[in-house]
DNA sequence: CTGAAAGCGCTTACAG
DNA sequence: CTGAAAGCGCTTACAG
């Protein structure tokens, strides 16, 4: 096996310096077409690749990102890594993918190893259980650019791409409302966990707008899992009150709220109208969830490095900007295009 | 803003050389343990943290992993990434992603650039439209170690970790069999994309074994999307053919027969036993297909990753490695552990 | 146990 | 347009 080459080999060959020759092959002015040609063909006679570590080392530019989210294995995260890495690589950028598992900790160490490797910047999504903020302190200190998206921690100085978690709720309820329900029910989050507490408001939101008095026995809160949702159907049903729709804080919930009508009375799954926050992936298929927000995942993604790698390369300034992206009310169905020939997760 | 702090910066506050602090942050046995305690004393006060491009570059040991699939905002690409991660990750490397998105152009470039990188290892999932193994054959002679996972290419001499699709579908309609299925239709894939030809012979294999006689007309074949299998099942109806339950080649296919069978006679659905290969990712929400052959992408991510660590340190060899994992059968149903309240993908 | 020397492969000024 | 010098921040071998 030959060694691999490096710039010096070229030189020798074509009786130049290497200085030339990385000149040449990164097409700087300074050097005159001839040479350039030569000093090509050369390097893809011998095969060479540029030794990346070497120049970020001497450029101090890595063209690499770093990216944390909370799981990968998620329909809505794995869009928006989609969209990430799409993006960056259209730039230039390519992305080291870290998970934090939703922990602190695992957050805090990635975040510490992919400044270590010299990452250009930072496109985080906090984990549920993040409560200390000295990790991002930090990295305002030590002037690392960063972006947040989806789920943010306000006033830090960071820009955050997120979805307008209140207003979509607002005008989903909304359009339930429209629709003619008049008793609709709420299975939400946790009020310490912001889209919990967002969605909740949103819908608190969409009542006051219609006059529509807001009766606490409708409202359950509990989560954002199944579970939860299968509790929290099972307590409003002990509860005795009268719905004509539901609203559930997210997907999940929405299933499990499913489970529990099927156990209890199967009949209510067409009757009581069904509105969950996020999608379950295989949008369109599942014909439960009635009707839901759509969180556009590769969007987010994409939005959210276009405004890291202007950061990185001095365009935008981080001021706490909150930029969010629209989310659309879908109905459920069956139907798809059957013209795309789409291919398969196998 | 201060200046990073650079090993320099420690070795003068200590009046050592910065080999001394080099060592004993990696906690190298020449140094003794009283110089240890006060060099890292100084790291943490000055903030230090090591440049890892610099240390790959003189180590060259980069400590990082490329990765590339075919698409990563899929269920079951986005758990083998999650296994890779978590792998990798208790190992000590971090990984870089990169998606091909089926193409095969992209695919080479993004190993190229990989290895540009200095990645120690590539971890790889062929694009179905790769044709051209020319950017393999470079990977071996420049000895850069690879796994491939899922979609693999035969005799090049890598490692692959794999399903092993015949077996799988084989044992599976077995069990359609034994429970009294002897009209057995196949909606297939194309017999030139490997995991198509592969299920169509276990599915054959399974007739085989149970001295059924295969029967033509019972087996369309058409592609892997959602149209393929709805394409498909009216291609069945047309051929006016008699059946009791039906293998799709995937899960998309299958749910495309669900919405074929909806049109034509609801009561299919229940009355032909559906199995599908591959599951949606919210496995066992969605009550169709009746049965689906789980493939465990997190388990796959994690066997090649520690395939690939092993052959870069030295501990194995590449050697036309197949590792088949294990799939299961799965009956579908709406349970789901009421216990773990596990988060949802908002 | 500690250090002086050399170098990883490249790029950045700066000089000609 | 071309090149000689210096250095990015670290580690490796080798000497003491």
């Amino acid at each position: 096996m030959k060694k691999k080459p490096i710039l010096d080999d070229i030189a020798k060959r074509l009786n130049i310096t290497k200085v030339s020759v990385s000149k040449a092959l990164r097409d700087h002015p300074d050097i005159s077409e001839q040479t350039k040609n030569k000093v090509k063909e050369i390097a893809s006679e011998l095969g060479y690749r540029p030794n990346l570590i070497a120049r970020s080392l001497t450029s101090s530019k890595s063209r690499t990102l770093g990216v944390v989210v909370p799981k990968i294995a998620h329909n809505f995260f794995a869009h928006v890594v989609g969209g990430i890495q799409n993006y960056a690589n259209k730039k230039g950028y390519e992305i080291v993918l870290t998970v934090s598992e939703e922990n602190e900790e695992l957050e805090r160490k990635h975040i510490e190893a992919l400044v270590s490797m010299q990452v250009e910047g930072l496109l985080v999504s906090v984990s549920m259980q993040t409560r200390n903020t000295d990790v991002y302190k930090w990295l305002k200190e030590i002037q690392v650019p960063m972006v947040f998206f989806d789920r943010y921690i306000p006033d830090l100085g960071f820009n955050s791409v997120i979805v307008d978690d209140r207003k979509a709720a607002k005008d989903a309820v909304g359009q339930l409302i429209v629709q003619g329900c008049h008793k609709i029910a709420h299975i939400a989050g946790y009020d310490y966990i912001s889209i919990g507490k967002l969605r909740k408001l949103g819908y608190e939101d969409a009542l006051k707008e219609h006059d529509i008095d807001l009766n606490p026995e409708l409202v359950v809160e509990g989560g954002f899992g199944e579970a939860s949702g299968y509790k929290g159907f099972k307590e409003l049903i002990n509860r005795n009150v009268d719905i004509d729709a539901l609203f559930a804080v997210t997907f999940p919930v929405g299933l499990g709220t499913y489970v529990g009508m099927r156990e209890i009375d199967p009949t209510m799954i067409e009757k009581v109208k069904m509105l969950a926050f996020g999608d379950s992936g295989i949008r369109g298929i599942v014909p439960y969830p009635h009707y839901y927000v759509d969180q556009p995942g590769m969007k987010i993604g994409q939005i959210a490095t276009e405004l890291l790698i202007k950061e990185i390369e001095g365009e935008i300034m981080p001021v706490n900007l909150l930029e969010y992206v629209p989310t659309r009310l879908l109905k459920t169905g069956w139907e798809f295009p059957l013209e795309s020939s789409e291919m398969k997760n196998e």
